[in-house]
DNA sequence: ATCCTCCCCTAC
DNA sequence: TAAGGTAGGGGAGGAT
């Protein structure tokens, strides 16, 4: 656009036709959420659900099936719309829209109440009326909202709710959705109705006569046959949308749950009466606009369908996804998108969530044994140097690399050794145990939203499926869901075409791994400056024993008070909620995500408190109040619970309820459930957890499944795939260095009730499962990791079976029976050798480890300087310099999938600023120190001492607390900065200083200016211990003295070059072996080696484009911006970046040329939520460059500041610019305009 | 009693 | 379009 142009330019251009899907996907955006905050329905039915689980299904356990299908009819037609998209969506959108004012005025109503209802609290009456008043209500076995929901809807509007129904005098009606039929004759002179009655009720604002929801047993429910027939019963077509939409609405089902498999369907419905819906719907859901949407209907449609139903099956099994079946029906379509594609494997696991899951879990166990390990050898020995390669423990350098391998981190070691002892001494101590869950709410969602702001708020979900795509019918799984979008009913694990009934206005955002992976690694960073123990429980989530650092504190604060009477009132908070809360400051500054800790004296109560802090906080559940909380629970609340046994829990117990279960004999409860689970429930019940965390145990399997695009025509595609399949399996077994002795084959056969084409896309659909175990011989001995024997072994296995290959739809290869390879062998590459190094060692001891990586710590004692110290333990920098060029080495290790890389620089600058401070200042002491190494930090008390932790405080011999806990600080910043060093920076500068110093500062008091100037958030500072304040003061004071924040550079410029090389894929990845570090051999490569590529996907789907993916140009895009959010943007940042993206685009071809203009949509969109209103304005010019690097990023006080205006409209002049070159070279490249179409 | 095999189940 | 993986706990039942 010329230079005035502006939006309008861009959306003719770049985003031409598809910019009315993708500027409409962001005014809906923004639209929706205004509303937000509070999200309406304030009946919040959400459904819950579940459940059933499915008795049945006969076979296989899955059945996902998505049963929405059945909107499939509907979804049909939407299908055919996309083209017409737009038009629909405009269509459609004014639909919307009326319901938008509903929905507005709703979630305002909603708003009101919305925080306070769930606690027990209570509260608000508004919305809740005490319409059931005088209600004594049961509920029987599994119901559609779930029991929990009902339970709540009952008590929010006054009503009782009995969790037993031993006295039946008193309950007044019984909620069911199914009966059996003793249970029907037990109740024949009882009251008895649907959920919907009190869903309804809630809705209309009034209690409805009980008698229109009464109970028939004839009526369907699902329950036991559970999916189809309800969902039958919907297709039907002839509910007339709007009855439909309510009922879904009310029905709400949800979906499956999150995991698992049978799922399904059920949810369905409790669709059954149609007919009724209530009364106006004042309020309550507001989702429900009509919409569109659904459609017609008929569900059937196309002869994919195959039998649906035809079997007789109950189930029978979903319909068929007539777009799978066109779609399946182009041979080249199968061979491009199913199992048959040459490199579906790689494609498959580079895009599934949970593979990812899986793999980041096991590396995070890594990671954390490693760090135990050190902690606990309190040493090692440094290997100093390494530098070279070393990066991060192999991955030298690596900068990146992208497993977490690379990373490594430290275990508070103040405890590490004491820790573990202490516990193991005294495990019985409970009193002292302080056990902590620590986890992100909507992990995926939060993180997708520190770079879409201004999707805060608004009902978000993460999945595949973006913007408009897939219309209604898209079986796309939501991954996450944000906390608004659950309002609606919306669910992980249910489908993009079953949350947008819910809420058609849903906000989708793409899965952007790297980004988790690198906020994970924060996170776990932090966790390891507070616990004596870890236990790494997913990306997301960790459990840590805080039991040392919490006595601490409450050591600190005895003393404290002693000698000052100002902080009595911190008594008031236990020191565990102050310590978690510290936790979450402190997450929340690094990566701008909420995560909420539940606090205990044991695992599974710390996993329970975790469900109340959820939305956002923390919460500490104590002895007095632990009967009260535990008795409402439901059997499957429990870890460890699913539906399978609350289905038995319901059948065989009689209820699903651990109040009720409670007055079971353990006798029982072990008959039920056998003997272990029966006695795991009977302590559970009573608050009761022996389990410890997680111990590093050896790995008992290596393994490798696919159950999703599987879709073969013949034998030989069958043959192929198992052979690929066994490479892959091979090459994780190297990876961990593992050989194994037996193979499972584990193989999905199409259940033959059926259809060929499940309800989920490519999905495997209602299956039988077959595995067959032999013993897996290699060469000479026995143990083997040799992809030719497991590929032969296990395509013989496949054979056996004698499947018709065409009804296969999935096949995994499972290792088991594993020992260590020997030492070596495969070790060759660098990067794994490192790796690898950790197994051999074992025993030795002695040397291994090196790590390398940088850092290793010795233990000094004492003496050293300071005071304390107990026990000190040097570190070891890494040449830092060496990063660099780790960078490019990479590491291929095998497939890489997506692993763990390194915190990677940009993040470390998103540090906060205290933390990041701690860093800074560990550099400058490690700079400083003569010998590289030298750091001090609490470990062990190697021998000297005896107590470690308890010690630990005390180990400042003196009083003072401030030593100790800046002990643990310092170690911290240590772990921290271990972490972090290889990548980040550069430039280690120096300086000086000292590590600890002792500072002595005492009070705390100091003005939130004076802690500005520091660069402390006076916010977090505050939430401090006393003696992490003086830590952290001390280490500010230190930090700014020595080098200041200058040297780290975040600041603009340097900040932002970096980001700006972007190409980080480039250097980061690898893939030049030109550069590969001079000492690393070039590692093995991957079998599927990581293209970072960035999605290019044609441009019409703009939109989509725009969020796919995460690559790294945009989410260095999205940093840079972010940073330049107060400062004016840097003009040689703007040229180079300009420059990127010509060259981008002359180089690669039409690709580059895609690419380039993703760049440049994402680009935009940023801006334009951050200053959307300057966007036109391009004519005010502002210089660019200066007002940016002055001082600090981050606090910027005020004076000369920068307005918003300024900043903003320095952006556009910006992107108009690097547009102008960009149309430049399209227009040369692809010929006429701009757009490219 | 213990262990082993062959599942199911659960979690993220 | 969509990407339903993966490892470990534990029970049932049989072999030892
Ligand atoms: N079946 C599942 C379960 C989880 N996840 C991913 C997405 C989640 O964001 C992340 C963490 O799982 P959680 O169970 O912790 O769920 P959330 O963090 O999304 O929500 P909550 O706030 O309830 O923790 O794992 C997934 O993709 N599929
Ligand atoms: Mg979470």
């Amino acid at each position: 656009m010329g230079p005035p142009l502006v939006s309008s330019g861009a959306s003719t251009d770049y985003f031409g036709d598809e910019d009315p899907s993708f500027l409409e996907a962001l005014n809906k955006a923004v639209f929706p959420g205004d509303l937000d905050d509070s999200m309406v329905v304030d009946s919040e039915v959400c459904i819950e659900e579940t459940t059933r689980a499915t008795s049945k299904r006969p076979r296989s356990p899955d059945d996902w099936e998505e049963e929405d299908v059945q909107s499939e009819g509907g979804s049909h037609q939407l299908e055919e719309i996309p083209p017409n998209y737009t038009d629909d969506s405009t269509i459609y959108g004014a639909s919307r829209f009326g319901e938008f004012g509903e929905y507005m005025r709703r979630k305002r109503a909603k708003l009101q109440i919305q925080n306070t209802e769930m606690d027990g609290e209570g509260q608000a009456s508004d919305s809740s009326r005490k319409i059931f008043r005088g209600l004594a209500i049961y509920i029987n076995g599994w119901t559609d909202p779930s029991v929990q929901d009902l339970r709540q809807l009952i008590i929010k509007h006054g009503g009782a709710y009995h969790a037993y129904l031993d006295k039946k005098a008193l309950v007044t009606h019984i909620i069911t959705c199914s009966l059996t039929p003793a249970k029907i004759r037990e109740f024949k002179h009882m009251k008895v109705v649907k959920p919907s009655w009190l869903v309804d009720s809630a809705k209309a604002g009034q209690l409805l006569p009980w008698q229109e929801f009464k109970y028939k047993p004839g009526e369907r429910l699902e329950d036991s046959q559970g999916k189809k027939a309800p969902q039958a019963s919907l297709l039907n077509g002839f509910v007339s949308q709007r009855q439909r939409e309510s009922q879904v609405a009310e029905a709400v089902e949800s979906a499956p749950i999150g995991a698992s498999g049978s799922k399904t369907q059920q949810p369905e419905e409790s669709i059954p009466e149609p007919p009724h819906t209530p009364p106006r719907i004042p309020r309550s859901k507001p989702p429900l606009f009509p919409k569109a949407p659904t459609s017609p209907t008929s569900p059937s449609h196309i002869p994919p369908t195959t039998d649906p139903t035809s079997k007789s099956n109950p189930y029978a099994s979903s319909k068929s996804n007539p777009n799978a079946s066109r779609a399946m029906a182009n041979p080249a379509w199968r061979q491009a998108h199913t199992s048959v594609a040459p490199d579906f494997i790689e494609g498959y696991y580079k895009h599934s969530r949970l593979h990812h899951l899986s793999i980041w879990k096991a590396e995070l166990k890594e990671l954390v044994a490693e760090a135990q390990e050190r902690a606990e050898k309190g040493l090692m020995e440094g290997v100093d140097s390494e530098e070279g390669e070393g990066g991060g423990k192999k991955v030298g350098g690596g900068i990146d690399d992208y497993t977490m391998r690379g990373a490594e981190l430290v275990l508070v070691s103040p405890k590490g050794k004491g820790k573990a002892k202490a516990r193991d001494l005294d495990e019985d101590v409970e009193g002292e145990r302080v056990i902590m869950h620590c986890d992100f709410d909507c992990f995926f969602v939060s993180a997708g939203l520190v770079d879409r702001p201004h999707l805060r708020g608004k009902p978000v979900v993460v999945c595949h499926s973006q913007g408009a795509q897939g219309g209604m019918s898209s079986t796309s799984e939501i991954a996450s869901a944000s906390y608004e979008a659950r309002e609606f009913g919306i669910k992980g694990g249910m489908s993009l075409q079953q949350a947008r009934k819910l809420c058609p206005g849903i906000l989708t955002i793409p899965y952007e791994f790297e980004k988790y992976k690198q906020y994970s690694l924060l996170f776990y960073t932090i966790l390891m400056t507070h616990a004596d123990d870890l236990q790494a429980v997913s990306v997301d989530e960790a459990l840590i024993d805080v039991s040392s650092s919490v006595a601490r504190l409450k050591a600190n604060r005895a003393r404290i008070q002693q000698q000052s009477t100002s902080e009595s009132e911190l008594a008031s908070v236990h020191p565990a909620k102050e310590l978690a809360e510290v936790i979450r400051a402190q997450v929340r500054k690094a990566t701008s995500c909420e995560v909420s800790i539940g606090i205990s004296h044991n695992i599974l109560l710390a996993r329970l408190a975790t469900r109340r802090a959820k939305p956002s906080g923390s919460y500490h559940l104590l002895p007095p109040s632990i009967p009260t909380f535990l008795a409402p629970l439901e059997i499957n609340d429990l870890h460890g619970f699913g539906r399978s046994i609350r289905q038995k829990a319901e059948e065989k117990l009689g209820s699903v309820v651990l109040g009720e279960l409670a007055l079971k004999s353990k006798g029982v409860l072990c008959e039920v459930l056998g003997k272990g689970t029966g006695e795991t429930l009977y302590n559970a019940i009573r608050g009761v957890d022996h389990k410890k965390l997680d111990s590093n145990k050896p790995r008992k399997s290596v393994s490798c499944e696919i159950n999703y695009g599987i879709r073969f025509e013949g034998n030989k595609q069958a043959e192929e795939f198992v052979y690929r399949l066994a490479e892959e399996v091979a090459a994780r077994l190297d990876k961990v260095e593992m050989l194994g002795k037996s193979l499972i084959l584990k193989v999905m056969k199409r259940d033959a009730t059926a259809p060929v084409e499940p309800a989920k896309f490519l999905g495997h659909g209602p299956c039988d499962t077959f595995n067959k175990q032999t013993p897996l011989i290699g060469p000479g001995g026995r143990a083997t990791s040799d992809a030719k024997v497991i590929g032969e072994v296990a395509w013989r296995l496949l054979k056996s079976f004698d499947f018709d290959p065409v009804e296969l739809r999935g096949v995994g290869i499972h290792v088991t029976k594993l020992e260590k390879s020997s030492g070596v062998e495969v070790t060759m590459q660098p990067g794994q050798a490192k790796l690898s190094f950790k197994v051999p060692i074992v025993d030795g001891g002695g040397g291994d480890r090196q790590e390398g990586p940088s850092i290793s710590v010795q233990p000094i004692h004492g003496a050293g300087g300071d005071d304390e110290d107990d026990d000190v333990v040097e570190i070891i920098p890494q040449p830092p310099k060496a990063q660099e060029i780790p960078e490019t080495l990479e590491i291929p290790t095998h497939l890489d999938l997506p692993s763990f890389s390194q915190v990677d620089k940009s993040v470390f600058d998103a540090l906060p600023a205290d933390l990041r401070q701690e860093l800074e200042a560990e550099y400058a002491r490690r700079s400083a120190s003569p010998a590289p190494h030298l750091f001090k930090v609490p470990a062990l008390p190697t021998h000297h001492h005896q107590q470690p932790q308890t010690a630990g405080p005390s180990r400042l011999s003196p009083p003072k607390p401030k030593l100790m806990v800046k002990g643990t600080t310092t170690t911290n910043v240590k772990r921290i900065t271990q972490q972090l060093a290889p990548r980040s920076r550069p430039s280690i500068s120096p300086t000086k200083t000292k590590l600890f110093v002792g500072k002595r500062e005492n009070g705390l008091k100091i003005s939130d200016a004076e802690l500005l100037k520091l660069g402390v958030d006076p916010d977090v500072f505050g939430l401090l211990p006393v003696d992490l304040q003086r830590e952290q003061l001390a280490i500010a004071r230190q930090s700014k003295g020595g080098f200041g924040l200058g040297l780290t550079d975040n600041n603009s410029v340097n900040t932002a070059h970096q980001k700006i090389i972007i190409k980080p894929r480039n250097r980061r990845s690898t893939r030049s072996p030109s550069i590969t570090h001079p000492r690393r051999p070039p590692p093995p490569q991957a079998l599927y080696p990581p293209l970072p590529t960035i999605k290019q996907r044609g441009p019409n789907k703009g939109e989509k484009l725009v969020f796919c993916e995460t690559d790294d140009v945009q989410r260095v895009i999205g940093e840079w911006v972010e940073r330049c959010r107060e400062s004016v943007v840097n003009e040689r940042d703007v040229e180079y970046f300009g420059r990127y993206l010509v060259g981008c685009c002359e180089s690669g071809g039409g690709r580059g040329v895609e690419r380039g203009v993703e760049v440049m949509k994402w680009w935009m969109v940023l801006l334009r939520g951050y200053w959307g209103v300057w966007e036109g304005g391009g004519e005010g010019d502002v210089e660019m460059g200066e007002g940016g690097k002055g001082r600090d990023g981050e606090g910027r006080d005020g004076e000369g500041r920068v307005t918003s205006e300024i900043v903003g409209r320095a952006w556009w002049k910006a992107f108009w610019e690097v547009k102008g070159r960009m149309d430049e070279v399209v227009r040369k490249k692809i010929g006429g305009s701009l757009s490219l179409k």
